[in-house]
DNA sequence: CTGAGATAGTGATAAAATTAACAGGTGAGC
DNA sequence: GCTCACCTGTTAATTTTATCACTATCTCAG
């Protein structure tokens, strides 16, 4: 970005959307868009799209727009894609499996190494070509095979630990599904998927849908 | 909300989380919670917490706090809990299955009536109790049954189909899943939790620490 | 019953985010 | 090559969101 700008939070959750419509163009063989024509695909206006961009450098020209392919390169590279991220799963209930059969199915750059569980019936078993663990091995594992990635996939009341230890192990990021806050670490980031809170707003705005 | 005020979609977003921190200091037998203690716990400041309860009325009383299970019924009714919300699920894959066996044992407040699958051979199984029914009855299904919420756990390409069909059976809400921006209406209430786009974010601030 | 201390409510202020406006390149059509 | 509609980068204005600072009120100990 330029000249060590801080990017705002609200920015960030925006990039992933605008890879998602520019992959979308590409498969429909589109070589430009302009922040006019991107707006009325995803919504937001042209000027923020523009406004967006350019806080990591003009990557449009003027009466043309933007290259379809170069913008989606520029926003890969701004996210950090392109390389593998290697990721542990702590939890191989519904949730977990689910997540990983996710993870397998949408991307190279996301590989699931191994999942992790307490439950004897589990343990030893496959899930879409990755083992299930024991998760007293959780430690050992994570010293030996350093992956990038935790994903917490358990009760509240085992995600803290689940969290402790990934943080421990060294992971570079945490996703955390557990309907709890956790104290993860100020150099860590993590993500929140909180699915009761989602669901939660969503019966809000059913109940008052004059305020949507 | 007093006087019809227009309540901002930034607070709605927060209202759950005041709900989870409740149910905590419910359980741990807590009578009585300050601003300042609760800001201590879910990081918010202790202004932006009595502003956004504030909003819904004057539920504290000065120099004692709020009383944290009249608190906690105070925004189950602003968000409208306390009555049951009867939903379908539209793919019944792995992620479905995720998703309904988290609902049947979240809340009583939210209850799965039916899944739907295009799949054989899942047609007929029962998860967590419900019945997987064939995803070319659901318009009648619908009709017949009435239901309030819709969670569309299909792929992308089948989204938009699912999506049109809810909103045509009268679904009130509608929960996505699917990893695209859907057209649906703009008197029913959608969330959209795109997973991609969360990982997406993650992998931003792993490669970009000095931003979180 | 009283007064010190605590704490919510609230209007003002500040900060952040979004939208609007526009100067000035760009490139397609002629 | 000219011209004009197009479209970006960028600055300005506006709107939204968050914080601050202060006042009124309540609690609770004595």
């Amino acid at each position: 970005m330029r000249q060590n700008e801080k990017i705002s939070p609200a920015v960030i959750r925006r990039l992933p959307r605008y890879l998602r419509a520019l992959e979308d163009l590409e498969n429909s063989k589109a070589e430009r868009i302009s922040s006019g024509e991107l707006s009325k695909l995803i919504g937001y206006t042209a000027s923020q799209i523009r406004q967006d961009l350019n806080h990591f450098g003009g990557f449009g020209q003027q009466g043309y727009g933007y290259n379809v392919k170069d913008l989606k390169a520029e926003i890969e590279k701004i996210l950090g894609l392109g390389t593998q991220y290697r990721m542990v799963i702590v939890g191989s209930g519904r949730l977990g499996q689910a997540i990983n059969s996710f993870i397998s199915s949408y991307s190279d750059d996301f590989r699931v190494i191994s999942l992790f569980d307490v439950k004897e019936d589990l343990i030893g078993k496959e899930k879409s070509g990755v083992l299930i663990r024991d998760v007293a091995c959780l430690e050992e594992y994570l010293r030996e095979n350093k992956p990038d990635i935790g994903v917490i996939t358990v009760t509240k009341e085992h995600a803290q630990e689940a969290c402790d230890k990934l943080i421990a192990g060294g992971v570079r990021g945490i996703w955390n599904f557990a309907p709890i806050d956790l104290e993860g670490s100020p150099d860590i980031p993590m993500e929140n998927v909180h699915l009761s809170d989602n669901l939660h707003s969503l019966v809000y705005y059913i109940n008052h849908p004059e305020q949507i």
